[in-house]
DNA sequence: GGCATATATTTCAAGCTTAAAATATTTTTG
DNA sequence: CAAAAATATTTTAAGCTTGAAATATATGCC
């Protein structure tokens, strides 16, 4: 009996997928890292109240809590605590939803529209700077591989979009 | 005068370089929920912990709480309670370095070897399943094109590696 | 209408994460 | 050698995160 080759080509592809994996991890990081000092020293602010803001700022008329946590995949009771913060200082409001006494929308506040879209310029060319060496060709390729990755992960997992 | 030539090439791929770091951080954070949740349900672990003991994996005779620290990219007191954790688990144990009363050895039980064996295992399998319609060769072309922005980045930013 | 079920949100307990302060020890230097 | 500076680690306070339980309200069914 010979050495399976498929079985041989399956072991090296998944090692090399599970290698593209730790270097996808590791920019992710790196740019996660940098963005979330950058956001602390100039703006005083986090990244999960950022992503709030920037989920906020798409939709002037506001969201509700479970439309936010759906958008930003992230657990209902984290965006309580976030939206909590951000309310006390001033850059958004909650108010009730008509005809549905459960639910909340959440929105901007003139201040938060402000101080976002401060932010929103700063964030730009920070991701512009560290992702300077990427030209425009290359970026668009990595984002035509990145979308079919990511329409077949969702396939694959229960993980939506 | 004329409209800017540069300024509008400039504009562009700054915008395509920002589509590109929000889907890179969309695939990133997919994969990690979907790992997660595995490691959550088949282990009753969690990534930080997994990160720990892969790391100690590669270094069987162990490393001090600061090179630990060091290689995860995570400040030394969130170390220092994930490591608390494990030790209480009997998966790690740490020992006193000899010449250096301040430092601590932290290395895999034998336990620990074990139980990351299996769990390393299972998390290729995982990972290769969610990139499995990843080519060899883009796989391959995918890490070089990282490894430039990464090189790239750690000049851009006082982020190393 | 009234009861069961579903939905929207918050609360809770536990763990993760950070930056900064505290502690302990080692090294440098005057 | 002693004071000062540096290094290794832990502790602390605040915020982030999750899954599960609790609360409040709405909807469906008889």
């Amino acid at each position: 009996m010979t050495i399976s080759a498929p079985e041989v080509a399956a072991t090296m592809s998944t090692k090399t997928r599970l290698r593209l994996w730790l270097r996808l991890l590791k920019i992710s990081r790196s740019v996660e890292n940098n963005v979330r000092e950058k956001l602390r020293v100039e703006f005083d602010s986090t990244l999960p109240r950022f992503d709030v803001l920037a989920a906020l700022y798409q939709f002037p008329k506001g969201l509700r809590m479970s439309e936010l946590s759906g958008l930003l995949k992230v657990s209902n009771g984290n965006v309580t605590g976030i939206v909590d913060r951000l309310v006390k200082d001033g850059l958004i409001i909650r108010t009730p939803v008509p005809g549905d006494r459960r639910a909340l929308r959440v929105r901007l506040t003139k201040r938060g529209e402000e101080e976002f879209a401060l932010q929103a310029a700063a964030h730009e060319r920070w991701i512009d700077s560290l992702l300077s060496d990427v030209s425009l060709d290359e970026a668009d390729h990595m984002i035509s591989s990145f979308d079919q990755i990511l329409a077949n992960m969702n396939d694959k997992a229960g993980e939506a979009s």
